[in-house]
DNA sequence: ATGGTAGAACATCTA
């Protein structure tokens, strides 16, 4: 049978419902991970994705800021809503879902972004960016017989050179900076999280998918950066059938500023 | 080196 999940940092779920709505009815994700839906759990838009066919719903939300949410034609089973850092902020939710034979953990992670100044001694928006980072040590990619893992979601770090879209010109701007890549790309090796997204793609190819509302032209311009990551655990790697980034979706009618990812598995 | 946009909520914070 396939499997597939897409994630989304949508930046407020209400008001994006229109363009969550055209990616459900254009993909058909089975599962559908979103971040930054800035709406507190009594206010999710519930009605609204189970008249498009999604009624299983599980949400981290607060009010204002922050949130995420995992939605799915198919039950799911929350897990943990884990608070890192000893701050309240709502950054993950954990669900498992059946697909196959297996039944897969699905983490869905908002990874502060962390400021605009790179040093942690002056910036404590960064210096919590290096904490949560340090602390997703302990998310390990669970896996058994009849188990897998999948981590998802806007973890605001561009690891490899060509994740943005001028390694030099980034090196000092968060995101990209050699203590978070540095630390990112240990935490999930540790893990034993396998990065989906460049499984089977030179490393010398760009992947990006965000790009700044702050540019004049963003298609143009294309300065993007690779920000929003699925890994998955290594017993899925057999049965990963490939990924797409929705890059048009950048274009869609009143966008997020960054684009969905969805992930394909044949799973028996 | 700077400033540019977007959202929640209604002054600023966050990104």
């Amino acid at each position: 049978m396939s499997f597939s999940i897409a994630t989304w940092n949508i930046n407020s779920v209400r008001l994006r419902m229109p363009i969550v709505e055209r990616l459900l009815d254009e993909y058909a994700p089975d599962v559908l991970c979103l971040q930054e839906t800035k709406v507190p759990d009594e206010l999710f838009p519930e009605k609204a994705f189970r008249k498009v066919g999604y009624p299983y719903i599980a949400f981290h939300g607060q009010k204002g800021y922050h949130g995420v949410a995992t939605v799915a034609r198919r039950p799911i089973e929350v897990v943990e809503k884990r608070r890192f850092c000893d701050i309240e902020d709502s950054r993950h939710l954990s669900v498992t879902v059946q697909a196959g034979v297996k039944t897969i953990l699905v983490h869905n992670f908002y990874v502060p972004a962390g400021g605009d100044e790179p040093d942690p001694e002056i910036n404590r928006k960064f210096r919590h960016k290096l904490d949560f980072v340090a602390e997703m040590n302990a998310i390990r990619a669970e896996h058994g017989e009849v188990s897998a893992s999948v981590l998802v979601g806007d973890l605001n770090i561009a690891p490899l050179e060509h994740d943005v879209w001028s390694h030099k010109q980034l090196l000092n701007v968060v995101s990209h900076t050699p203590v978070e890549t540095e630390s990112f790309e240990a935490m999930r090796r540790a893990g034993g999280w396998v990065d989906l997204m460049r499984h089977n793609v030179p490393s010398e190819q760009k992947l990006y998918t965000w790009w700044s509302y702050r540019a004049q032209d963003w298609e143009a311009s294309n300065r993007g950066r690779r920000l929003d990551h699925v890994w998955s655990s290594a017993n899925l790697v057999p049965s990963f059938a490939g990924y797409e980034i929705l890059r048009a979706a950048r274009g869609w009618d009143r966008p997020s500023d960054h684009v969905p990812v969805i992930a394909r598995f044949d799973l028996g």
